[in-house]
DNA sequence: TAAAAATACTCCATAGGTATTTTAT
DNA sequence: ATAAAATACCTATGGAGTATTTTTA
C-alpha cells in the first residue's frame, strides 16, 4: 500500500552501482537481503526494474523512470525530516547555501534588518552539491552558479562575473596576457566539464574518451593545490580567483569564455515568507550590476575572510 | 533512518480528524495501534506533533510544519508509483485533467499530430481535485480554472471567460436582465467560496459564521439539480453554463464579477517533452482570445458531447 | 464519571543474517 | 570455471490485534 522508502534507497544504490554485490556493500547489508528487497519492490510496483544477466545488471525503462522519481522523492523526505526537526527550536531559521567566492553579507544584512528574530545560517556548498542541499533541505535558499539542473527549482538570476583560468607558474601559457578556450583544449580540467561548456565542446581529453579520473575532492583550495602541482588547470569565477590567491598559481583572462552567472534558487514547491524576503533582499543588494571586484586583483593574502559564521557541512549531517 | 510513509499517512489522518479514535476508524486500524505509531513517528522525528489533552487533540507547531510537507510528499510517492506502472506499458501516454465545460479537443488534435504514437487520455476533474490529480500523478497536465494554490506547479494562463450565476425559474432575481454580486449576498452558494472570491467578501452566510454544510457531491449536474430545487445558487463559467443548459435553471450575467481564468498547469519538478509539447499545443489552440462561444446561448440540449473518450476517475483508482 | 488516549500482552509478517544453489559468461 | 544473483532457512524487530489502565474535562 505505502511505498517503502528504504527499498527505494536500496534501489537507487543498485541503480547507481549496477551491481548487487557492490551496492550491498555500500549499504552495509548482505547481498541476498538486497536481492530480496529489490524483488519485493518490483512486486509492489508490478514492474521489473532491473535487467539481470547478459552484460551484468541494467536498468529497464521502468527502472529508468523509477530512478528519475526516486532521487527527488528521497530528497524531499529528508527535507521533511530536517524541517520538522528545525521547527522544534523556538526561533525560526533560514539557511543560505552559497558557492565560494560569493559575498553573501550585504544580502544577509538587508534580510536581518527585516527579520532580526530569524537565525540566519550559512552553508558553503560545492559545484556538485549546490542543488542537492536545496532539494534535501540542508539549505532553504541557495546562491548558485549556473548552469544548474532547474528541475523543481525556482531560479532568479542575480548577476554575472567574468571567469579566468588558473595555471601554475612556469606553465606554457603563464606569460600570456590572455588566452582563448582553444588554447586550453589539450589541458586537463580539474572540475566537472558541465561547469565550463565552452571547454567541454573542444576538449581533447573528452573527445578521445580517455579522460583521467578527476579526484573526488572538490574544494577550491585543493583544486589550486593540484594546479600548483601541475596536475591540470581550472576555470574559476573572478571573485573566487581573487579570494583564493596564492603565489604559485596565476589567473589568466580567457577571451572567448562567457561570464559566470550567479542566481538565487529555491525549491519551487515551497513558498515561505522568509525565502521570499531573502530573495528580495538578495536582488536588491547583489544584483544586477557587479558589486564585487571585477578586475584581476594583485595578491592579497588572508585579508578577506567570510564575515559571518560559516557552518561546515559535516556539522549538519 | 528512512521515513515511514505509512506512519506519515496515519499522521495526516489524525491531523485532519484531530481525534485518534475517529482517525483509527477511518484508517481501518485499532486506536491503540494508531497511538503507538504516532508516538513512534514522534520519536523518529524527535518532536511532539500533537498536543494531547486539554481541549482534545491539537497540532503543535512542529505538527503544522509536518502536515504542510507530509501531504505533498505522500502525493509525490503516489505519483511515482503511478508513473512506474504506466511506464511498463509499451506505449507512452499523457493524461490531461480538465474541468467541465472546457473544450480540450483542439489541443488534443494538435498534440496528436506531433505525437501520433502517444496514448492521450482525458480525466474530468472537479474544482476540488483539479490540483490533486496533478500532484499525485493521476494526470500529467491539467487545464484548470483559477484561482488555485500554485505550490509546486507551473501555471500558464490560457484564456478568460465570463461567469454567470445560475438561479431557478421563479427566483426573485429570475426576471432581471443582469445582477450584481451584492444582489447575491443573501443567497446560499453551492460551491467552494474560494472559487468566487468576490462573493466570499460580501456573503452574509459567511459573515454570520452560520453557513450550512455544502453537500460533498460536486458534479455540475448535481449542483444544477440543487439549484433547480431551490437549495441555493451557483456561479459557473459561461461555457459550462451553456453546456449544461436545462429548462428550470436560468443563467444570469453578473455585472461586477471578474472573468474566470483558465490555465494550463503541471508539476514544476517534472520536465517531460510530452508535457512541453502539449503546453505548446494548448497555447496555440486554446489561448489567448476566446475560441468557445462567449455569449449566453439559447437552450440546446444534448447537442454537444465531449468528442474524446472521457475516463471516469473511478477507472483510475 | 465518561470519553479519550496510553499501556500490556500476544501473534505474525518481514528485514536481516549465513550457507548454499542456480545461472550466465 | 567463475562471478553474480537467487534461494533456503533462521532470528529478531516491530506492526497489528484485544484487553485493560490511566488521564482529563
Amino acid at each position: 500500500m505505502d511505498l517503502d522508502l528504504r527499498k527505494l534507497r536500496y534501489f537507487v544504490a543498485v541503480a547507481e552501482e549496477l551491481h548487487f554485490g557492490r551496492a550491498a556493500e555500500r549499504l552495509h547489508i548482505a547481498q541476498p537481503v538486497l536481492s530480496r528487497q529489490i524483488r519485493s519492490l518490483e512486486d509492489e510496483l508490478g514492474a521489473e526494474v532491473f535487467d539481470r544477466g547478459r552484460r551484468g545488471t541494467l536498468l529497464t525503462p521502468a527502472g529508468k523512470q523509477l530512478l528519475e522519481d526516486a532521487v527527488p522523492l528521497l530528497a524531499s523526505a529528508q527535507a521533511l525530516v530536517r524541517r520538522v526537526k528545525s521547527s522544534t527550536q523556538g526561533t525560526q531559521s533560514l539557511t543560505i547555501g552559497f558557492m565560494p567566492g560569493i559575498t553573501v553579507t550585504p544580502a544577509m544584512i538587508a534580510f536581518t534588518g527585516l527579520h532580526p528574530d530569524v537565525n540566519v545560517r550559512l552553508l558553503r556548498t560545492t559545484w556538485e552539491d549546490q542543488v542537492a542541499v536545496l532539494l534535501d533541505g540542508r539549505a532553504d535558499v541557495g546562491i548558485v552558479r549556473l548552469p544548474i539542473d532547474r528541475q523543481g527549482l525556482e531560479v532568479h538570476p542575480l548577476f554575472q562575473e567574468p571567469r579566468v583560468v588558473m595555471v601554475p607558474v612556469g606553465h606554457r601559457l603563464a606569460d600570456r596576457r590572455s588566452v582563448t578556450v582553444k588554447d586550453l583544449a589539450a589541458e586537463h580540467l580539474l572540475q566537472d566539464p558541465d561547469a565550463v561548456p565552452e571547454w567541454r565542446d573542444v576538449a581533447l581529453e573528452l573527445q578521445s574518451g580517455e579522460r583521467p579520473e578527476v579526484p573526488v575532492i572538490h574544494q577550491v583550495e585543493e583544486k589550486l593545490e593540484l594546479v600548483a602541482a601541475g596536475a591540470g588547470i581550472c576555470v574559476l569565477p573572478l571573485s573566487t580567483a581573487n579570494f583564493y590567491t596564492r603565489p604559485d598559481v596565476l589567473p589568466l583572462p580567457v577571451d572567448d569564455l562567457g561570464p559566470n552567472e550567479v542566481a538565487l534558487a529555491w525549491v519551487a514547491a515551497r513558498r515561505s515568507p522568509l525565502i521570499r524576503d531573502f530573495a528580495e533582499a538578495a536582488a536588491n543588494t547583489l544584483g544586477p550590476g557587479p558589486h564585487a571586484s571585477d578586475t584581476l586583483a594583485q595578491a592579497h593574502h588572508g585579508e578577506r575572510r567570510p564575515s559571518a559564521e560559516v557552518m561546515h557541512q559535516s556539522e549538519l549531517m
